[in-house]
DNA sequence: GGGCCATCCTACGCGCGGGTAACCAGGTCA
DNA sequence: TGACCTGGTTACCCGCGCGTAGGATGGCCC
């Protein structure tokens, strides 16, 4: 999704799989950076160094390519958190873990996060899916280490994942947007700390 | 906001500002069901059973419609946070507080609540504004909390204070989609208590 | 009753942007 | 060398939906 920040003479030929991924990364660009609906085929078409029917002989409308797109940072997000609840088996380290997938989700390569936390197009059944898919499978999976490890209901721990999930987004939404006033690192262990310890666990200590 | 359920004949005159009312509550209906960009001016007009010139009497503009319900439930929402925080003066009262005002809000009349936590866009600038006021504020003031009781920097508080709202948030969005499973009082402590003692505070009972 | 104001209606203009039709160019292979 | 396939271009169509011009109607006061 980095692909090709080559020079673009705007006549050149190029393979067909190579030039889908031009497109598709200029699209990311666009949709990134004006929302769906703001975004103009034109524009990506331009960005890309091409005109706009090459658009339509790589993808059949608008909406597939920017599912397209989105079917990719849905499944690379799921795929970190699961990485990350894989990756130990201590769940005070699986929090540390899932919650720094989140964060170096948002400090991914485009602000590709956009599309999968703020995507206007909700509204859309298809997009909605695969947006709830990406909560619903987080959460799903972090509901498991929990009722493995509690007395909660199934109920009850998904709830808790989907709580979590948020803690984790928001916050990564949030430290991305601010950048600058805490590192990376330091802010992955203090929700790490919130989620595992609560808020009471920041003692009285001035 | 959940003004006037009355018969519409089609015919009647209205004084002015209960016409406005009026047609404030049939743009959330629409707004709310299909989003700001799906919404057509045309379809509020008729719901609130009158004609499009009616509703440009009392807006200047689609944009200006959205923002004025908008910057409604914005208030409404950081009003909730602000008197639960100021409810009581026991920190984990508080807590429960501030998370039942995030699960009572989304349970608000007509589901306003997607107009601030989802709202297609984002990407303009006033709308984007006002939705991060509302993360910005409620954040801040449970900041202002952490900080009198712990010893965090000020930009640490802030960001325990984003992960506690995005918590509240993502859970009680999930909630409400999934009505059934839970009442509403057990989703609050449940979340309440993660936030207060951390998912290391449910201990291995089974 | 007749002027006047507020309220509401039936049309229509018009720009924007997704999608398409029709045509060009260069490399390869018989 | 000419058929043909792949990859590219310019120029256009057209529907949708915001916003408006211009006209009707009913109460109210003089």
């Amino acid at each position: 999704m980095t692909a090709t920040p080559d020079a673009k003479p705007r006549g050149t030929r190029l393979p067909r799989m190579a030039r889908r991924r031009q497109l598709l990364s200029a699209a990311q660009e666009v949709f990134v950076e004006n929302g769906y609906h703001a975004a103009a085929m034109d524009e990506i078409a331009e960005r890309a160094g091409v005109s706009k029917p090459v658009l339509y002989q790589h993808f059949p409308g608008k909406q597939e390519l920017y599912l397209a797109l989105l079917d990719l940072h849905v499944d690379d997000m799921i795929t970190r958190c699961r990485d990350a609840l894989a990756s130990t088996t201590d769940n005070k380290q699986r929090v540390q873990a899932a919650i720094g997938a989140f964060f170096d989700f948002v400090s991914g390569q485009g602000e590709a996060f956009r599309l999968v936390f703020e995507s206007d197009l909700r509204n859309v059944a298809q997009v909605r899916q695969r947006i709830e898919r990406n909560l619903r499978e987080s959460a799903e999976m972090i509901s498991h280490v929990i009722q493995e490890d509690t007395g909660c209901s199934s109920d009850e721990a998904r709830l808790l994942g989907v709580g979590l999930v948020g803690m984790a987004e928001v916050s990564a939404r949030y430290w991305i947007s601010s950048t600058g006033s805490i590192p990376k690192d330091a802010a992955t262990q203090l929700m790490a700390r919130l989620a595992w310890r609560g808020i009471s666990g920041f003692p009285r200590t001035s």
